[in-house]
DNA sequence: CCCATCTTGAACTGGCCGGTTCAAGATGTG
DNA sequence: CACATCTTGAACCGGCCAGTTCAAGATGGG
């Protein structure tokens, strides 16, 4: 196995992703790294670079990956913001729900984790946080919600989407958690014709 | 200093609960206990146990305490459930602001770690994120709310409070934070009036 | 004053850490 | 076949880890 052809580069950030996502970066040294990967230590440090770029490329992929599945959930129920919201959320769950994933969320799992990330990991996870709720607001927005409405009810359902992750983590049942996304999306729905 | 007196062992406690709090669990070092408490490694082991028996009675040691004042500002609003799930927001807001602790919850960040904890120390951690929601539904129902009112209330409370700890951990201000307890206080008050 | 008691600092162990280097071998090309 | 290219496995480095042990010293009680 040498010569010009080489390992699916792809295949291999999948499988960091998914061992930094479950096991966070300070408790992934680069052998469980190698494990996860099927990649020699050489190979790592010459195909994906250290634990630290690597890391960064994880959860670049990660915000990229689940990025784009919220962007599409909001955008096909634009025109309607309960639909789009309850859209939002049903990608969480249904992420949670795949059993091939780890629980809970990298994004927060990292953000928690901030005290002790260097500089450019940590501002890379607030960035991926923020991003979060500047989708849903624009979501929202396009949805023709007046501009303060739609700042708060995005705020809240990020506050709830990231409650989702914590609560997977502590191995919340699927039918926990919907009743979490159910009551949320209920109050968002009183409250909705209130404000208008 | 020695003979027969000794260090203040609350003290140690509280500095140690701090270390763990910020850093975590894999990022506390015996070495990072050891500066945080003042206290020498061998004492550490002779008079607060090993790593992982510290940091359970850190876990403990913070549950006690918080879960005390949470359950002082429910019952100072009973009778009142909104008032009581403000007061509830209000000791997580209060904590947070305290530029003496740490950001985040104790309690959310090691549940986000249950992966890489020992059994036990994830079956305290689990246990001491349920009771939150126990706590919670408790004072609702002593309210006079309907039963599954009160669950899903509390259910919903609960995660919201579980999202500050991840935003503070991300640097959100108190300005910020408070926005999502009000949206969320609000959606709650939208909602009662619907379900009575 | 003297001794039992407790703390303290330091050393040490065995192991894993992140990171780097290098020779050996597999591979496809010319 | 011969060669250049790339992967691989293994070894090594300095350092930090958790955990343990022990002699020295400080203290208070008798």
């Amino acid at each position: 196995m040498a010569g010009k052809k080489q390992f699916d580069v792809d295949t291999a950030l999948d499988a960091a992703m998914i061992q930094f996502w479950r096991a966070g970066y300070a408790d992934t040294s680069v052998d469980d790294l190698s494990r996860a990967t099927g990649l020699n230590r050489s190979s790592i440090y010459s195909s994906l670079g250290d634990k630290d770029t690597l890391f960064l490329r994880c959860l670049d992929r990660y915000a990229a990956r689940y990025g784009e599945k919220y962007d599409a959930a909001l955008s096909c129920a634009a025109s309607e913001p309960l639909a789009a919201v309850r859209a939002f959320f049903d990608v969480t769950l249904g992420r949670i729900a795949d059993p091939g994933l780890p629980d809970g969320c990298l994004i927060a799992q990292s953000v928690m984790a901030i005290p002790v990330l260097s500089p450019a990991v940590a501002a890379q996870a607030r960035k991926a946080l923020g991003f979060q709720r500047l989708r849903l607001r624009a979501a929202l927005k396009a949805g023709r919600m007046a501009d303060q409405d739609a700042e708060a009810f995005a705020v809240h359902a990020a506050a709830v989407n990231q409650s989702l992750a914590v609560m997977s983590r502590a191995g919340a049942s699927p039918a926990q958690l919907l009743t979490v996304v159910d009551v949320a999306v209920d109050a968002l729905a009183q409250a909705l014709p209130a404000r208008d």
